[in-house]
RNA sequence: GGGCUCGUGGUCUAGUGGUUAAGACGGCGGUCUCACACACCGCAGGUCCUGGGUUCGAUCCCCAGCGAGCCCA
């Protein structure tokens, strides 16, 4: 055994410990082992935003956890790590950073600063990983910017293609009219600002108007429906009528549909393609034509007959005035609106329909539900959500994005014929304005050149391919799929888990997961979500500033049950480094008792009942412990073991073996071989929650006695059920109750507690009770320091009196229903001293209203109540179980 | 507006169709007891969100409402 650190110092042993396992290099995921079963773990690969945060570290926890209890359950398991680092985000940074535009500089070295960017944030977030102990295997480390990443997105996009699986049509975007480009949502910032609401009237074509209200009357043009709502009395009977626009006179439908406001203007509006979001959502619901009204300049198209070319302004303008000399406008109103607006130049953003690429998706949906039954989901009601986001599904994958920092989409058009030219897949990675098509010209007209696409893709479709690339698709190692675990955050997994499910089953038809495992979201500890702005953000580097990593790791294991938010609590983080304190005093002063330990034969010992209580009870939360990690409820586990360690081993049972400990022989073997059994397993139960921690007690008191090299390579430890035992653990129960109760005794005395007693006499009527106390007499006395210790059936110097009868009401229920009421009132009524005397003879007949009820002895219950006369004695009642200690004062 | 989830002592969580609803933190009182005062012993503190229903019995199951979270629109 190595010199003992007076003191757990985190600071010193994390660092140390880490260290260590990267020479040892442990967390080695064998390719060449055939022998023990694979757990394969498709770690999500996180956004290098550069910082690593709290949500971060829970979902990582809880993935670590699992990793290292199945190692130490035998298994060869895969925890990988990647970076999807494709996004706007990324891109938004670098221009902050550098005070430029994308289209400042080619977009090569828009890329290359991208790049740069990232590979900063992913050092960071990498270190902070490695803090905070995770044993990712990083060997298998990838980054979806990487050829070698992308390459697979690409071959993955081709072999799609050629499936009919992706097509290539029409979207609506948020398009910046002045920077002549798609913005995402995320680009759109919103700002008050105020309109005019302009009254017109429709002609329905059987006669009679009805006056909608508009903001933007430049869009009565691409006019494709009128709305109202359906239980709007007022239109009700205009419903499937015919209505002609203004100025131009397009009959279109009216229709009903609940998102119409009846408030609003006269409860009529008008449906354009697109004159704002809800728009969008109209057309995709009813399935409504497109009318292109603007371009991509923010000019009035062909459509817009005579004010075509004129800007958004000068048609509003116009038209309006033709309206007004047809008479047509009835008033305008002014409106305070929300102006969505291009983040960069503030220019209003509009909606157009533009060439997009899309997955088909929705042919599969049916068989991502099908198959999304079929995982297990960790709580399951994760599953609903799935399902009920596959159902609501209305269009396909929009999968084009138009970007600079993404992988690049592997098509050219011709020149001529506007073919679309697939790249091949033996030229991937590929990008197509930099390399050329690998054919000659033109399959359809024999023209030879091309033009590349420009658009990449969703940043999800480099993430959604994360387990076929672990399993080394596109030659899949079989061992290595489907994983068997996904962990994800409550907030992705609709994206995420949809996502991998939909690409692994339209690439290779089968679920690509086995388990999904979710965590909650991270709030603040006000309850808050967490963020910056509102001050309640804490990343992971200042929580584990404090105590280290062990204990950040214990507040993710603990805060809540799986799936559930958790508050960030800097108590239960402390309530962590206080734990592991508590279990480094408790090993220390076990392990003086060590020596040799290891090799003493328990068939040999002389056990006494609190021996055979610990032993037990050590046995029967391996057992709950190991069916609690099966289940994914860390905080069960964890508690379970905490507690026990705590209260029961700590409080307890070192308490109550001190005086022998002082001994040789036997007895005294008997307790140290528990001691060493009890730290031993706790340890390795500990190791996947807290692994510096438990690395540094098995380094320090146990690496002597055996050959791994660390505790994180040793074994689970497994349930000896011959050891769980009901009986020691009522004796134990026992004693722990007359030792607390004699503990609180004197210390309610202002007695030292190692103060010897003279005289103690326990009293029981209860024979078997009686019994079992005579067999703990020898931990009650050497625990108390009782010089004599009595245990008597005889009740020498007391009255025993019936203080109440109780009911046990889940006897009484289901045998008397609905009397039960009635029953307990002439219950009420009665002598408890007669009622305890008849049920003594086992059963007793109540009468009451007419009715007889049998009562037996189990269905109630009788509470004494023990007085003493005489004698300078100090009498403790225990209530459980029912026994009265006599102390000689 | 839709889907899912949650509402339990001052705070944060656990849990359950049945007797006295568990723990941590905080509060209060006591003890330096030979591993640990970052400890130990004890005490106080609850309409288990509100209303209705099912049941002999509901904090738990069902319905409605209110409030919160996540995602979507």
């Amino acid at each position: 055994m190595s010199e003992i650190p007076k003191e757990y110092l985190p600071f010193e042993v994390e660092p140390k410990w880490q260290g260590k396992w990267t020479e040892w290099d442990i967390y080695r995921f064998n390719r060449e082992d055939r022998e023990k079963p694979t757990f394969i773990i498709d770690t999500p690969p996180p956004y290098p935003s550069g910082e690593f945060h709290t949500g971060t570290a829970l979902n990582w926890t809880y993935i670590d956890i699992v990793a290292r209890y199945k190692r130490m359950r035998g298994f060869n398991v895969l925890f990988p790590q990647g970076w999807d680092c494709h996004g706007l985000p990324t891109e938004v940074q670098v221009e902050k950073k550098h005070g430029i535009k994308k289209s400042d500089v080619p977009a090569e070295k828009f890329r290359e600063l991208c790049v740069q960017l990232t590979e900063d944030n992913i050092k960071h977030m990498k270190e902070e990983m490695k803090s905070l102990g995770f044993s990712i295997d990083w060997s298998t480390e990838y980054r979806t910017m990487d050829p070698t990443y992308y390459s697979r997105t690409q071959k993955s996009f081709v072999r799609l293609y050629n499936k009919g699986l992706i097509y290539r049509g029409e979207h609506p975007v948020n398009w910046c009219p002045r920077c002549e480009t798609a913005i995402a949502d995320a680009e759109v910032e919103y700002e008050d600002r105020e309109t005019t609401l302009s009254f017109i009237k429709f002609k329905l074509t059987d006669g009679g108007y009805l006056t909608i209200a508009t903001t933007r009357p430049e869009f009565l043009p691409a006019c494709v429906v009128v709305a109202v709502h359906p239980a709007d009395e007022r239109y009700a009977k205009y419903v499937g009528k015919k209505i002609e626009v203004p100025p131009f006179g397009q009959v279109v439908e009216v229709i009903a549909d609940e998102e119409v406001d009846p408030e609003f203007g006269t409860g009529v509006v008008m449906v354009c393609t697109f004159g704002d979001k809800t728009d969008v959502r109209w057309v995709k619901k009813h399935k409504l034509p497109i009318v292109k009204l603007i371009d991509g300049r923010g000019r009035m198209t062909a459509a817009a007959k005579n004010y075509e070319g004129q800007t958004i302004k000068e048609s509003r303008k116009n038209m309006l005035e033709k309206l007004e000399a047809a008479d047509l406008v009835e008033k305008t109103e002014k409106l305070p609106q929300n102006v969505g607006s291009c983040w960069r130049c503030k220019t209003p953003v509009e909606i157009i329909s533009v060439p997009q690429w899309f997955m088909r998706v929705l042919d599969l949906n049916e068989k991502v539900i099908e198959k999304s039954k079929n995982v297990r989901w960790v709580p399951p009601h994760m599953l609903d959500r799935i399902v009920e986001w596959t159902r609501a599904m209305d269009w396909d994958w929009v999968i084009s994005r138009q970007r600079v920092f993404a992988t690049p989409i592997p098509v050219w058009y011709c020149s001529g014929c506007k073919e679309t030219i697939v790249a091949e897949e033996n030229q991937i990675p590929v990008i197509p304005w930099k390399d050329n098509p690998s054919i000659e010209k033109c399959p359809k007209c024999g023209e030879k050149t091309f033009e590349p696409e420009r658009d990449v893709l969703d940043t999800w479709m480099d993430s959604s391919l994360t387990i076929a690339s672990h399993a080394g698709w596109p030659d899949l190692d079989p061992r290595l799929f489907p994983a068997d675990l996904q962990p994800n955050g409550t907030d992705i997994i609709r994206t995420w888990d949809y996502y991998l499910m939909v690409r692994h089953l339209a690439l290779l038809g089968e679920a690509p997961y086995k388990t999904v495992l979710v965590n909650g979201m991270v709030v603040g500890s006000d309850g808050r979500k967490m963020s910056k702005s509102v001050g309640n953000y804490v990343d992971t580097t200042q929580a584990r500033g404090k105590y280290g990593a062990d204990a950040v790791r214990q507040w993710a294991a603990i805060g809540a049950s799986t799936g559930s938010d958790i508050p960030f609590s800097w108590k239960d983080v402390e309530f962590g480094h206080r734990f592991m304190i508590k279990f480094w005093n408790a090993s220390k002063f076990a392990s003086q008792n060590f020596e040799g330990t290891k090799n003493l034969d328990p068939e040999k010992l002389k056990f006494t009942p609190v021996d055979r209580w610990i032993l037990s009870r050590l046995n029967r939360i391996i057992k709950q412990s190991t069916a609690w990690l099966d289940d994914y409820q860390f905080n069960h586990a964890m508690r379970e073991v905490q507690n026990f360690i705590w209260h029961e081993f700590c409080d307890m049972y070192i308490e109550e073996v001190k005086h022998r400990l002082y001994g040789e022989g036997p007895t005294a073997d008997a307790a140290r071989y528990c001691l060493y059994q009890v730290v031993l397993n706790a340890t390795k139960m500990l190791a996947p929650f807290m692994p510096h921690f438990a690395e540094e007690v098995y380094q320090i008191f146990f690496i002597s006695d055996f050959s791994d090299v660390s505790v994180h390579t040793s074994e689970w430890p497994s349930a000896k059920e011959e050891l769980i035992d009901e009986e020691s653990e009522e004796l134990g129960k026992i004693t722990n109750a007359i030792v607390s109760a004699t503990r609180q005794f004197k210390s309610g005395r202002q007695m030292a507690l190692a103060q010897e007693l003279d005289e103690v006499e326990i009293y029981s009527p209860n024979e078997s009770l009686l019994e079992k106390a005579k067999e703990c007499s020898g931990d009650v006395a050497g625990t108390l320091r009782i010089k004599n210790l009595k245990v008597v059936s005889k009740k020498p110097k007391l009255i025993e009196s019936i203080k109440s009868i109780e009911p046990n009401y889940s006897k009484l229920g289901p045998k008397f229903k609905k009397d039960v009421g009635l029953l307990l009132q002439a219950l009420g009524e009665m002598d408890p001293e007669k009622v305890a005397k008849e049920l003594v003879k086992g059963k007793l007949v109540i009468e009451k209203s007419g009715k007889k009820f049998n009562v037996s002895a189990e269905d109630l219950k009788v509470v004494k109540e023990v007085g003493v006369a005489g004698e300078k004695v100090e009498i403790i009642d225990v209530r459980d179980p029912p026994l009265t200690i006599f102390i000689k004062t």
